[in-house]
DNA sequence: TACTGTGAATAGTTTCACAGCA
DNA sequence: TGCTGTGAAACTATTCACAGTA
């Protein structure tokens, strides 16, 4: 019955955005309940898996009926900590780094975009979209004085391990890399990496086989 | 001894390309053998599951020396199906598509962008880099006549679904999509899904974890 | 009846620990 | 001696199947 003391494993908690995004979609159409295998199926999921997810956060269903979709939305929302909102920084204004500033998604997951940062003086003082975009070399005290939590490299390899030390100096908590290289942070320093052409190489491998 | 036989979970293909970018910083600095337990740290992983990962693939190491950088690297690659070139579409030249376009990352690992698209009168006919934008009514067309056979889509939440589907008329092989929705494609195309604001999602809980 | 929540069974992944080879 | 390659053990995740309930 009680389950806060039980883990949430990590396989759950990636799938756990995947359900959400669902529910908004729902919750905006307007409809209230939900079966298990119908949302799994939404989600590209199956009910068992499902089920077995939202058990370690809690016993939102309802026998015979299903989930009632705003309950379920609030207490995902909740378990992945998004009742609080973030300030982001990103480090990087090349391509990505804009594109990142402009995508819808983070808004409307609470995260704020609240400092964006590149070495280039022809870049610094031009403004991308709310934001100017600062010198690199104010990020430690701009971390500071912002609060800054969240920060995302999208620089060149050879500058993201310098970018994540002033991160860290400046007491970041949890940092998104883009750039393709590992990066050494303190264990007390949350670190997720997405490299996008380590995606591409996982579908030609995929590709390959079927021949 | 023999490994052709089994299959690579898929947990290993994903740490594959991971290694194979640590080899080829090691292979440009003219390093030419490393033992297990040095390769593992510096792709962030363990010398028991290197050695493991590598074990499906091949006997690729030398005992009381390591591996021989070069020779490791051809084989990855080989086994990524990496010794082949893949063509791609782009589809959305919002403002992800271009920075995906510009992306290093792909050509180095053999990846071509063959064409990019949009539906927007006004973007169709400019030049992003050496391609020409395409209407997107000329997806299915370009898909079979320059034989496409990886799609990516960076459009909407809204059109991703019927940009699939036509890549899927066009013969499209794979799919990675950008948009956050889910893609209902048939079970012969292989499908990947990046979410941006999961990931920071997936941070978020984390974080709040730790108050 | 139509669903959820969950133990139990199965499947998959990581880590251990060591035999065997250069 | 110092490493790899790999069975076996430990751990983790998924799926099954059904008791319990609105």
């Amino acid at each position: 019955m009680l389950k806060n003391l039980k883990e949430i494993p990590p396989t759950t908690i990636i799938r756990l955005p995947l359900y959400l995004r669902c529910l908004k979609e729902l919750k905006d159409k307007g409809v209230s309940y939900i079966p298990s295998h119908e949302l799994a199926e939404k989600a590209g999921s199956n009910a068992a898996q499902l089920r077995k997810d939202l058990s370690y956060l809690g016993e939102f269903g309802t026998r015979g009926v299903g989930y009632n979709i705003k309950h379920l939305y609030f207490q995902i929302s909740k378990s992945l900590g998004l009742n609080k909102k973030y300030k982001l920084a990103i480090v990087g204004m090349g391509k990505l780094g804009p594109a990142l500033k402009h995508y819808k998604g983070f808004s409307e997951s609470g995260f704020e975009v609240a400092a964006v940062f590149d070495n280039d003086q022809k870049k610094i003082g031009q403004k991308i979209n709310h934001n100017i975009i600062e010198d690199v070399e104010n990020l430690v005290n701009s971390i500071k004085n912002k609060k800054i939590e969240i920060g995302i490299i999208t620089t060149t390899v050879e500058a993201a391990q310098q970018i994540a030390d002033k991160m860290v100096i400046g007491g970041i908590k949890a940092i998104l890399n883009f750039a393709p290289t590992y990066l050494e942070v303190p264990s007390r320093v949350i670190l997720r990496q997405v490299d996008l052409s380590n995606e591409l190489q996982v579908l030609s491998f995929y590709l390959s086989k079927k021949r």
